[in-house]
RNA sequence: GGCGACAUAGCCAAGUGGUAAGGCACGAGUCUGCAAAACUCUGAUUCCCCAGUUCAAAUCUGGGUGUCGCCUCCA
């Protein structure tokens, strides 16, 4: 597999450490709200991602930590009259909800900043030790990125260049306005963790630093997020540790591209975000999963309800098609068509066709128009063949791709109640009678439940809108 | 000011040197009692503009124009 590697700026062939495992940290959400559609795209991104890479047969350990303490969570546990443990503890718990309704796997481990306070500080005692980090007098302990030669790699600018936008504030007490927090001592009335520099608590970038170390090792294979990561928080990391382990941190960093409103960033401070569950309510959780990775993950997406409706009208193809196949099992039998083996060929070459896209830096927009043609070959080929080897062969890959796209799993399997099944028959009655009138009635009393009808050569067949 | 991304049919979106994938929407047809679904056909003589390289460019080079992002909390 290719993969585009923002510390290079080229595409290059995965190598990992180990052959046949990798290691992926990716940046996860500060829990102090709901998750908006922009953080879904990097979970969306990377789900795919390590259901990919699975799938080509490694063992993936994926790390996604949840960013537990921070200033915004503080302001937040200030304006809700509560404490940072229960605001935490709450859109963490509101995150879970989402992750399932987007279908995201959990990850190997899911590590809170906060029951990693032991590590970190190891790590800012390394750096103060050598001389990279400096504690001073109000328990802050600051890093020097001037001390990193490399400082700038991931972000491919020149120290100099990003001094000119860097400030201190009224109250820091940094030497160098690049210099940034590692340990941050407490505040009245702040949560608080013991130090060797006072009471404290941690920066934002250290905790993926020791997480990192913690649950993955000095060196992993990739590291992700979203590009506004690239700088600072990355480079951070990067030099955090650099410096204190001594070995390169990350082998491959992947940075997905973002998601737009209206052409513009959607950002929490612009206040024109929305959030999962509120399009979720709407629309429902997949379309925003067919939209995430409809185009290639670096590029940007503007959202808007036009198009994630046009997401959720391609996915009914999906959907009916997949629904196809089991209706079309029903009424199958043992007999294989003559010309079986170049339909299996051809389903077989879709899959190829997937794989060489997604191969490709995880092009998935190449990877959906794969299954959408391969959709189209089952609608021609295996549809009415009538010949259960074949209907179950195309499901077979059918779900293989799908899945591994993380698509089409909200599919409605359920059975009909009775009082519908009733109906049904009775519309059957009618038409025997051709009383049209009285057949298109419940028809359009279904529509109106919700149920859609399909008059075929084998029967009825209903789908749920 | 520094760094970067993008510009392909009504909309979404692949394609990075060999003559424009796929999806949505639209229209016509086949099928159907009518529908729905499916299938078939139609749709960019052309890929923001100009110039250049080449037998050949949406793809490479140079110059424009426009949009967006990072450099400050942010996925």
């Amino acid at each position: 597999m290719r993969i585009y590697n923002t510390l290079t700026r080229k595409k290059e062939e995965l190598k990992t450490i180990t052959e046949g495992e990798v290691k992926i940290y990716a940046c996860g959400p500060t829990v102090y709200n709901y998750i908006h559609i922009g953080n879904a795209r990097p979970l969306c991104v990377f789900d795919t991602l390590r259901r990919y890479l699975e799938y080509r047969g490694y063992k993936v350990n994926f790390v996604q930590n949840f960013t537990d303490i921070d200033d915004k969570i503080i302001k937040k546990a200030i304006e809700e009259n509560s404490d940072y443990k229960t605001v935490s503890e709450k859109y963490i718990e509101e995150f879970w909800k989402d992750v399932n309704g987007m279908n995201f796997r959990r990850a190997t481990v899911h590590p809170k900043a906060t029951e990693n306070i032991d590590e970190i500080i190891s790590i800012i005692g390394t750096l103060v030790e050598k001389g990279y980090a400096y504690p001073v007098e109000n328990g802050d302990v600051y890093f020097s990125p001037k001390k990193f030669k490399q400082y700038g790699k991931l972000s491919h600018q020149p120290l100099e260049d990003l001094e000119a936008g860097a400030r201190i504030n009224v109250g820091e007490l940094k030497k160098e306005p690049m210099d940034f927090a590692l340990w941050k001592g407490a505040k009245p009335g702040e949560p608080y963790w013991d130090s060797p520099w006072g009471k404290g608590r941690p920066g934002w970038h250290i905790e993926c630093s020791a997480m990192v170390r913690r649950y993955l090792g000095e060196t992993i294979d990739i590291h992700c997020g979203g590009q506004d990561l690239i700088f600072p928080h990355h480079e951070n990391e990067i030099a955090q540790s650099e410096c204190c382990n001594g070995v390169p941190f990350a082998n491959y960093w992947m940075h997905n591209g973002y998601i737009n409103v209206d052409n513009v960033k959607m950002s929490k401070s612009l206040g024109n975000f929305f959030t999962v569950r509120d399009v979720a309510e709407k629309y429902g959780y997949e379309p925003i999963r067919y939209l995430m990775i409809s185009s290639q993950y670096r590029s940007p997406i503007n959202y808007s309800t036009d198009i994630i409706e046009q997401c959720r009208a391609s996915l009914q193809r999906l959907y009916t098609c997949r629904d196809g196949l089991d209706f079309a099992l029903k009424n199958a039998s043992d007999a294989l068509p003559e010309n079986a083996e170049k339909i299996k060929k051809q389903l077989n070459s879709r899959r190829e066709q997937f794989i060489e896209a997604m191969d490709d830096d995880l092009n998935t927009a190449d990877g959906i128009s794969a299954v959408f043609e391969l959709v189209k070959d089952i609608n021609i080929s295996v549809m009415n063949s009538g010949s259960k080897e074949l209907i179950e062969y195309a499901a077979n890959i059918f779900d293989e791709l799908t899945g591994v796209l993380g698509l089409v799993y909200n599919r409605d399997k359920g059975d009909l109640d009775g009082e519908i099944e009733k109906l049904i028959e009775a519309r059957q009655q009618a038409r025997k009678e051709k009383n049209w009138a009285q057949a298109d009635k419940i028809r359009d009393e279904l529509k109106a439940q919700g149920i859609v009808l399909e008059d075929t050569p084998q029967g009825v067949k209903w789908h749920r809108e």
